[in-house]
DNA sequence: TCAAATTCGGATAAAGTTGTCCTATATCCG
DNA sequence: CGGATATAGGACAACTTTATCCGAATTTGA
């Protein structure tokens, strides 16, 4: 339902918040810690830059880091900046007369898809990152969350 | 979202529905007014016989018909039978901790897909067909409706 | 200014999805 | 039976998505 590079997307995004304060970080630390394919994450990095998700600074000490605060971008952002939610406007088979109002088949697929969009709109990353009542998000304990987050520094 | 082919399904079902009382619809009538290229058409109805949607009768005076009456059909039932909502069940990435909860990340996205397995599920085909306060379902307008039922028999 | 680190961008490959076509097989009906 | 009609199924082609690799460009720091 959501493709691969969606997928990446969202969890190189979420380390990239884990990464917050340790300055940019690195493909191939992000590859790992997000378990992606190194080579093919560069690729999905560089969607998020140019959509204004993600910074990137060439060189020495350069990297990856998030361009806006984690509080200020919700899971809808991330999607949509790789792979627009596809909303129905028109009718897609072209029928004239369903322009205005979408007809019951449009109309029910087009709700599905609203509910998506509010579902992944209700969740900023940060609050991702600090439910108490699961494990952390993508890493396998609170525990290992701190050597990963020692790591990078 | 929703491939081509799950696209192409829901539509050749409700067209389907349309000629519950006419017998078998044969390939090539089903495709031009779902508007889907025939030779696919074919592909995608052997899935749908497959799965226990639809049934079809070989040779002449063959054709498609619902193996169900259309009130017992949900559009869940027809996408499911194509290609399954993917709900998530243990952590993808083989976290163990994960395996009785998800993290926030993976609640969330699976929060997503049961929202449109919500929305599917709660419209039967029969329901898409006559619904007073829209177009009809896939064709221009109600009097063109009944050219294409007439049509067929 | 030079060397190391690191992203950028393009070429290419592998795999999956979508679409076409042809032959085999089944069914109807005279 | 035999001819006409239709689906079944497999081979194949085109396109998209996913993934790899490499040289060019940029930045840091000695």
């Amino acid at each position: 339902m959501f493709s691969q590079t969606t997928q990446y997307a969202i969890r190189a995004v979420v380390i990239l918040a884990y990464h917050r304060d340790s300055g940019p970080a690195g493909n191939l630390l992000l590859a790992e810690k997000a378990k992606i394919p190194p080579s093919y994450l560069a690729k999905v990095l560089q969607g998020l830059v140019k959509s204004g998700i993600v910074e990137s600074r060439r060189g020495a000490k350069g990297g990856f880091s998030l361009l806006r605060d984690p509080e200020e971008i919700t899971l809808l952002d991330v999607v949509n900046a790789v792979e627009p939610i596809p909303r129905i406007k028109g009718c897609p088979l072209g029928l004239k007369s369903h322009a205005d109002m979408l007809c019951p088949v449009h109309a029910r697929i087009d709700e599905a898809m609203a509910q998506v969009e509010a579902v992944l709109s209700s969740a900023t990353i940060a609050e991702l990152l600090s439910d108490p009542k699961r494990p952390p998000a993508l890493v396998e304990s609170w525990g290992r969350l701190k050597e990963l987050q020692e790591r990078s520094r």
